[in-house]
DNA sequence: GTCTATACACTGATAGAC
DNA sequence: GTCTATCAGTGTATAGAC
């Protein structure tokens, strides 16, 4: 694997999602950003005008990377239901793991200002379908009628899986503090057992026996 | 209920509580927590020294609101591991709508920076008590022994408890935006209804039928 | 496109009067 | 205890040379 000469403006977009993912947007520095990029801070602005719009950029791309998953994977028509929550979580725990920084960031991000969501949502129109989850309800009724899992709403049961998937991430310190006595190690060995254990959790729940 | 003339102190804290639970440590602003509290800018270092150590204390409060729950509940010896739950998840979820911006205030400046806990720990000393878990343990192991539940690791189990009273909180926002179209009010009776739906959802996963 | 230098506002913190 | 005034440091952003 070659290190690519990546452009200035490449080098500037990632630096400023290390440092924005870490500090969050208050946090962050731009001169942080500048040094992590190998560039000064005026570069800074040729690219990006201010920082808001440097953020807005970091932010829309976290977004985008860990919320559209969910849809591929529930639109996935050929699978059961059970087949599908294995599928989304084990898919999605892989990627959390790349990417252990960004729920916390978007969540967290989020909260000081909802209102960013507008923006995402206007530049994202796939987010707003929500048909999304009609289908899903579909197949969750027919199958809850076959007798084959119990009756469940598919908001309440997406939200589950999701926050089974996300909580371990965005709460590691605590838990890992709490629970594991603060030892990395053991916790990467708790994480790295949670693909089988969320998923039988979530099927034995929902299963008709 | 009459208003009582609070102290200056008091003021202060609750002024702070509710500035860094929305803005956080870096985006909150000594400023705003004066014009909040109604008083003026040095008189808060004159009865917290520094911005750090008037964040150190509020964070301390807000922890102490949303962790001690679990061990007590977890504690209450007299109850069936499906009592514990019922039991739980309802006055957790109560304590969590009652404190909404908490959670989310806590997991993100602790994933900015952990080492806030080991000062927390020295002062709490109870949130070091591992044997919580090693007792609940035993009666989980007992329990599955006697055919009532399948065998289940505590800690998986308390992360999902907990996980699942939380992430709705904490990542309203997003699912608010993405579910429920943005509309507050559905979102408040989806929530609603989260007591009974988690508490069903967890006794299904881990009873033997 | 990239740099240095700098403007200018804001922030946390302190000095000192009352 | 509480205030006004102010300082020193830092932050974003821009001007202007190359």
């Amino acid at each position: 694997m070659i290190e690519e000469a990546k452009d200035t403006e490449t080098k500037i977009l990632d630096a400023a999602k290390e440092v924005f993912q870490h500090k969050g947007l208050t946090g962050a520095r731009m001169q942080e950003i500048a040094d992590k990029a190998g560039i000064n801070k005026a570069l800074l602005h040729y690219y990006y005008r201010t920082k808001d719009k440097l953020f807005e950029k970091v932010f829309e791309l976290a977004f985008s990377v860990f919320i559209p998953k969910i849809r591929d994977i529930v639109l996935s028509t050929d699978k059961s239901v059970f087949e599908k929550i294995e599928f989304f979580v084990d898919n999605y725990i892989s990627l959390l793991h790349k990417h252990p920084y960004i729920p916390g960031f978007v969540i967290n991000e989020l909260n000081r200002n909802p209102q960013i969501l507008v923006g995402v949502f206007e530049k994202n129109i796939q987010f707003k379908e929500m048909n999304l989850f009609e289908k899903f309800e579909i197949q969750l009724k027919d199958e809850a009628n076959k007798g084959i899992i119990r009756p469940i709403d598919a908001r309440n049961l997406m939200t589950n899986v999701v926050g089974l998937c996300i909580f371990p991430i965005v709460a590691r310190p605590i838990i890992q503090g709490i629970m594991f006595n603060n030892e990395k190690k053991e916790y990467d060995e708790f994480l790295s057992q949670r693909k089988k254990f969320v998923t039988e959790f979530i099927i034995n729940a929902i299963k008709v026996n």
